[in-house]
DNA sequence: GTGATTTATGCAAACGTTTGCATAAATGTG
DNA sequence: CACATTTATGCAAACGTTTGCATAAATCAC
């Protein structure tokens, strides 16, 4: 490739490097003006049908697209979405969380399919009081959806009341001003305890950190059947990376398993470590204990015996927060949406 | 809330709707120039220490920030790394498939650590030619990782002759153009051949479509394998998405589980699938078929048997994609890097 | 105290679009 | 054909930064 010295002597345009990098070249080379040339490449009918077509070939022919940086400046709109992830409550891993990845993976399929782009940011709360404002204030996003609340709630609350194309996805609490969505988590408790119960559990066991907003909704919510259905239920923090949760289970179970015959796990993920904690210790599920997860993960199916789990809907979750961040965007002062969990019996209680 | 009756007489600084949109709102307000802000924000020692200090507490007080979409217009820099999901040869949900989802978890963490902010896009290049041409021009990043190469090769390639800052994740084939980081998938494939072989099986399967080059490599090695040590190999195709899996292996092992005794699965979800499948069968794993995965996927040590894999270290990889990456956009024209894959015995082989 | 150097600031020109307004050309009306 | 209307284009002013260059102020050397 000796394109370098074809150029200076060059008259074939074939041979040339392409010189068209605004869309003042392209307008030169169209022989119009450069506003021409925006109208045309955005499609408007302001412009000539023939000349617009063109301009669009010719746009085409030059594999020329408008800056996007001097586009969004000047019409102060970015077509970007911000997608973040707050690891606030534990750092380790949480992003590759499988229900938080999931999640992400329906929403990227459902802005792109409404031709928004998309931010990504993880921040570390505990580390950048600003973490928010920051990013809305950055200017390259028009809007922002929140993935999780952690421990944040009053932060995103006070953001909320100033900054309205916000959806998180989190519990929902009476009288709370920012728009959620997020499955009935305490409704989801309350089946699974009743789940456990009603395969005979009496003493039971909740893992999880109960910290985030969404763990403690549905820790309430078995407190609430086991209160009235006369079980007993304590709470087992474990933390959320993978290996200081099966340590922390590990240790426990050992200690205490004779104590409870029912364990309700705040996330499948939990329950899967906890599964193979009680085989490590030859204790038989659901025989001897008994486990209800939450969300159900794909791979719940996948374990033996099968996991009893309580269904969060991801998909309908991503649309849910898609569909109300664009009626924000318009300017609706949407509610937030509650999605019904659904007990799904499979092998472990 | 009648702030915009106060808004007119009003002196109290405090009850005044913040006016500090621009820089140069922020320089009116310190009584300096808006090159003065511009500078002191950005912490250039040109400016006096004690001015600095002020500007930028004044800043912090009106909680402003510059705008990012002018920086980057002025600057011809976006801080902003493109990460592209090609959907090429099955459409259905790969964006969730775990492996690539767990990369992505981790190349957030390695570009959020050097500054990078993302730009998450996916893309279905069937549909869309000039799905790399168009990220690249768009203006809006500095650099892009293209996550699997899918059926894409061509396409890379081409793009790789005329942009240097970008890196795929995928295969390496002897001679190419474009910068790839990724398991040495042949030797995957040899590694978990010879572990069948060495278990006792000699009627080898291959699950999995064969037309990614990944896939294909993994296969490839496989029956270096296979051929070397008079063992018999066939490849089953199947597709991505879980549910066809699951039926296609259905029906496959139903009418042909007696003509084979050892399977190696191009992924550890494939692997998963298979497991269930052969389990519905009432077929023995590893006894009467052994499996090996591939990618270690955290839950490949949790389902029963616990599944025998080819690991590879997908942070390792996030870290060497970044790594090159910058390096890229340096200038620098860096080799591609391909990780040593790494056999992990446990029970299915 | 004069001139040379350093330091801190201001000025104004980019960066590449989009878009309201003005105008020229084309069409229609009587 | 003169005038009113529609249609297609051009002009130029934003959008909000950053930064090279010029200059004013402060420091220094002698």
């Amino acid at each position: 490739m000796n394109r370098k010295s074809e150029l200076e002597g060059s008259i074939d345009p074939e041979a040339k490097v392409r010189p068209i990098r605004t869309i003042t070249d392209l307008a030169r080379v169209a022989g119009v003006s450069p506003g021409t040339v925006s109208r045309a490449l955005a499609g408007k009918s302001l412009v000539n049908t023939k000349t617009r077509e063109r301009i669009q070939a010719l746009a085409r022919e030059h594999g020329f697209q408008p800056n996007q940086m001097a586009s969004k400046l000047r019409r102060q709109k970015t077509g970007v979405i911000g997608v973040v992830i707050p690891l606030g409550h534990d750092r380790e891993q949480q992003v590759s969380d499988s229900f938080f990845m999931t999640l992400l993976g329906h929403l990227a399929d459902e802005l792109t399919e409404k031709g928004y782009d998309i931010m990504l940011r993880r921040v570390i709360p505990d580390r950048d009081e600003d973490w928010l404002d920051r990013f809305i204030g950055s200017g390259m996003i028009d809007g922002v959806i929140v993935i999780g609340q952690s421990n944040q709630f009053a932060r995103i609350e006070e953001v909320a009341d100033g900054y309205l194309p916000m959806v998180v996805w989190g519990n929902h609490q009476e009288g709370q001003r920012h728009c959620v969505v997020g499955a009935d988590n305490r409704l989801g408790g309350r089946l699974a305890a009743e789940r456990l119960i009603a395969a005979g559990a009496t003493r039971l066991a909740f893992f999880g950190d109960t910290a985030p907003f969404e763990f403690a909704a549905r820790y309430a919510g078995a407190c609430d059947i086991a209160n009235s259905m006369g079980a007993t239920i304590t709470a087992v923090s474990t933390h959320l990376s993978p290996a200081q949760t099966a340590q922390e289970l590990s240790r426990f179970l050992a200690e205490h398993h004779g104590e409870i015959d029912g364990v309700f796990a705040a996330s499948d993920t939990i329950a899967f470590t906890c599964l193979q904690e009680l085989r490590k210790l030859g204790i038989a599920v659901p025989d001897q204990i008994k486990i209800v997860g939450f969300d159900d993960l794909p791979i719940a199916e996948q374990t033996l015996p099968a996991l009893t789990t309580i269904r969060q809907d991801i998909q309908a979750g991503a649309h849910g927060l898609v569909d109300l961040l664009l009626r924000r965007l318009q300017g609706e002062e949407t509610e937030s949406l509650v999605l019904p969990p659904k007990l799904v019996v499979r092998g472990t209680a």
